[in-house]
DNA sequence: TTAATTGTTCTCAAAATGTTCACAAGTGGA
DNA sequence: TCCACTTGTGAACATTTTGAGAACAATTAA
């Protein structure tokens, strides 16, 4: 059971490290919460360590580790009255399904090569949650077949966990030079970025390494066949 | 976890032993980082090895061994009792789930070509109304490499609309001679049923068309990529 | 052994971060 | 109402992190 408080500080932290690796400072928390002081965010670590949600290494800069996530549902919305967030309990719900599922937004569509077409409306686009790990994900639909030696084909929908860090050889959602949002293998290559398609026929592309930001990587994938 | 540096460096280590399986030495860790002196590198590897991230022979050129990766969760939790379902909130969110989301069996795998492994406990599969049509349905894990350039991969998850009428040119599963069951391309031709493999290595098969068996037909695919 | 490579320490200095304390106030339960 | 906690704020202070350079030690190859 955690207070209102502690629960957001460490969804702030999950998803600052699910995203970029690297932990956030007592400063940056602070802002987070909307804090004016940091040691308020002292205390609330301090609290996340005792109840066994976080490991850190005392005095020593950026150094927090979540052992125990924060239930991912929901988005913010706690319930506004009480002042304390329940904690999910490991029996869960019966064989509801609800507990088996994760909503995630539908973005729009990511054309291997083309600029991604944001989608102002939500759609949401529930999952199984065995089909993804832990953190923020979201669907895109996939257009074109540039990845189509990889099993990716045109109008799949893509499930992108939202984070900067990705390794040599995943796919990933890469924008380049901030403009166009692509799905492709990621590799470097002595400083560089390359990025390779799935398909004979298109060539792979070399970047430097700023002109590239690693949005979020492929997590899952659904299609449908026409019925 | 790490600050920017010790998770850029430590980056830096994981894929240059990923792509060559050859420690960087400090000189050529300090060119990567942009540092002008080894003496930054040495400070960085050692906090890397104090959070257990590396480990090293010190005084040892090129002795450096990475434990843990960057972008892996934490060290897992061993608890015992694994809280790490996810949950979805009780309140759950606006567009209710419960009607977006069908929940289908899991019979097994098949095998493409190879008999179809029952699956007694019924896994339970809880999959987005929007991927299915009307109809039963059920899934069926690929093995398999034959409907590979058909976008389908070993491992996926087939869902599988259970008819026995397809038309020609759908991806059906198929008994043969009430034996074996394999997904497969349809195809009639002059009274005879071909099943197509969708991999240039395999060769189509001809049955005369009582020794076949339509039991489904492919409806959805779902894929996960490792987390 | 010599030379070349590679790792280890130390020092200086500045910037970034974490730690504590004291003072106030709000909440919920006994 | 009183007590035990949780929240918020500020500010002084303590440490760590980062960067640069240089001298020196250890290991390796010839």
């Amino acid at each position: 059971m955690l207070t209102r408080k502690q629960h957001e500080l460490l969804r702030f932290i999950q998803t600052r490290l699910d995203e970029t690796g690297i932990s956030p400072s007592f400063e940056e928390m602070k802002d987070a919460l909307d804090l004016k002081s940091k040691s308020g965010v002292h205390r609330l670590i301090s609290a996340l360590e005792e109840r066994g949600f976080i490991r850190r290494l005392p005095n020593r800069a950026r150094a927090l580790e979540v052992l125990r996530r924060a239930d991912e549902g929901g988005q913010t919305a706690p319930a506004a009255n009480s002042n304390v967030v329940p904690f999910a309990k490991p029996e869960a719900t019966a064989p509801a399904p609800a507990g088996d599922v994760i909503e995630i937004p539908l973005h729009g569509r990511i054309a291997a090569g083309v600029p991604i077409e944001a989608l102002e409306d939500q759609a949401i686009l529930p999952v199984p949650a065995a089909l993804l790990g832990p953190g923020e994900h979201y669907a895109l639909e996939v257009s074109g077949d540039s990845m189509i030696e990889a099993g990716i084909l045109d109008g799949d929908f893509a499930l992108v966990k939202r984070t900067e860090i990705a390794n040599d050889g995943e796919i990933v959602v890469a924008l380049v030079r901030g403009e166009e949002a692509t799905l492709k293998y990621l590799r470097r290559e002595n400083g560089m970025i390359r990025l390779d398609p799935a398909n004979a026929a298109y060539e792979p592309q070399i970047y430097a390494a700023n002109e590239i930001k690693v949005q979020g990587k492929l997590a899952g994938l659904l299609r449908r066949y026409f019925h």
